[in-house]
DNA sequence: AATGAATGAGCCTTCATTCAT
DNA sequence: AATGAATGAAGGCTCATTCAT
């Protein structure tokens, strides 16, 4: 690779994290090109000679955010050998002690502000949703195999999972002196009981 | 003295109803107070009369969304006698002719973002999720004196739907398409049920 | 009188003690009719019942104020009887606890930011000049009749003294701390003496 | 790096000049950044990028005026070598031709206006008087060391001279008509007289 | 006489984007 | 590759003025 090509790679690294940290904190209705691009130790001029345009930038650092979430979950995620366990293990996101987080959430309310009224954003978070059906739908899969789960619609709960996930980690992120840690995880595993264990309960 | 005596609060309530379509379909980083002033039919100046800053006004047609909202769900809810029936009755959120959802969704999203970080935002939005949970709560203890649920951490549990519900509608409104709200309803019901009867699935 | 032009009197005499106040403390540049107003007790319209425009307005508060300074300070004069005291009793400006210092210093600069422009300023402003002229010129040639002074010419030397007087007004209003009223006098004094004694001191 | 390396220089030098003039013709509460701009040969955004704000635009064009003036007096003082002379030495001002004047004097009055009421303004005028005290003291120093002049306070007497001065000027430039540049002069002269052989009089 | 609702022009300021170097 | 000067559009807000009541 010629050192041109590493250090575009190297600079748009720099310039994601930069974006991703500056949208979180000041909003990205609010957030400067110019803030973003001097948090990259770039000048504004720089940041364009990568990004022509501020929605360039916006989509392609979602993305990477988007990404990056889904990957440390897929890890997370592989470490578990039960079904169930694995299911669970999106624990990790209930810690306000990892940066990722307090990145994470602001950049979602905004992505979705973005993505009702924007059809380029709205594919890039379809596209996410969709890899967390996947892989949510491959614990399940594995579940139903195991003869540890009822028979489902195994897309239709993954979507479940992945949607009710978000509602609690929202409420938790948002209000976290109201809902505890101990509170989502709890909430989150009888709320998934409900629906890996649907005919039981009747 | 005004012609009308409750001229302000006409004018006000046509402002709110201008700024929560203006917001909903241009989002609140990109409308303009002209744009909502326009809608309210009346000009710059003229809601500046009645709004003195866009920060208030949005707090003031978040605010008042959140309230008719709730209250909306708030009398669907006292149509039903059985416990299980009421939190269940959201179910008329799921209805894309409904114009209150085309507003409340875009609306929801976008003031997330700001409650994130704005404290104005913040109390309320968290005083309208504490209106939800004392309304849920109430369902709740009901079915707990009628003995139909399983003891349990009622407030906790009232938050945990909220949420729950919240993050199916989000996934149905955001992407219809790939969640019809047959979906949200099962799903939304079978996450209930794995939070209040607990015990019952073990 | 009817009492409507009884009113009216009233009315307009509240609204110069309410202009010269507001206008003294917030600058012509910065005050708004409607501070003015409700300086005055009364709203926006009814303040324009009064005063068709701005303009109209300032142009009669200072006038309204100039002939009030005016008029003290012939009246302060009459009680003297030699000429060389007439001369110097206008030390009375000097107390930066009259109520009329504190509006004549910040009305008069803005005055004369306005003469440069307008004519319509600059007229009144050169009445007054030339009513202090006029009256400084009587104690002048009271002196030459009584052969205090030496002969001069009466109006240029009364032009020179009022100029004089301003410009020592302004330095002790502007910065009271390196400009004692002491100083000013001091000041005042020795400046006429060179002007109303010219050859003496040759 | 900049093509000329005194860019800024160059343009703030132009912007000083664009908003002396502009703000001498139109007066500080009515001139537009866009005026200014424009008359700098710069767009709005160009000038922004400069100044940026208001304020501190005209504190710096304030103080580069205050400082021309100063320089070009003390110049002029510098060329006589007789302290009389020296204190005369500011009739160069009273020139209609000199641009600086119809510049100076419009400014000094906005000046005023805003020394009153705001603490920026007032420490750059502040300063100013202060180096005419120190400039005229000089002279009057060199007179007493030369035994010229009778013993006095050498900084109030600065001071007297400094505002005399500008009170002659001031009705001199508002009046042309009614004070002719030769009774400037000699009211000047003869005040100074006053106020530097004090006891000569007695 | 008096109110205050309403208008709309105008201003300061911000900022994404372009471009010469 | 990178800078930052420069542009110009646009937005929030102010405010003198008008006018129906």
């Amino acid at each position: 690779m010629p050192p041109i090509a590493e250090l575009e790679a190297i600079r748009k690294a720099q310039i994601m994290e930069a974006a991703l940290a500056t949208i979180a904190s000041r909003g990205s209705a609010n957030v400067t090109m110019e803030e973003i691009a001097v948090a990259a130790g770039l000048s504004k001029g720089g940041l364009a000679h990568y990004y022509k345009s501020k929605k360039e930038l916006f989509l392609a650092a979602f993305q990477f955010f988007f990404d990056r979430i889904f990957q440390r979950s897929k890890e997370t995620m592989a470490s578990f050998d039960d079904p169930i366990d694995q299911l669970m293990s999106f624990n990790w996101l209930y810690n306000l002690d990892d940066e990722d987080l307090h990145i994470g959430y602001p950049i979602l309310f905004d992505a979705m502000s973005m993505v009702v009224r924007d059809e380029d954003f709205r594919r890039i978070f379809h596209d996410w949703i969709n890899n967390w059906v996947v892989l949510l739908g491959g614990a399940i899969q594995e579940g139903l195999q195991r003869g540890q789960f009822k028979e489902m619609d195994v897309k239709g709960t993954a979507r479940a999972i992945s949607g009710i996930y978000q509602g609690l980690c929202t409420r938790w992120y948002l209000d976290p002196e109201a809902h505890s840690s101990r509170w989502a995880v709890d909430s989150y595993r009888l709320a998934i009981k409900g629906l890996i264990k649907p005919y039981l309960a009747d």
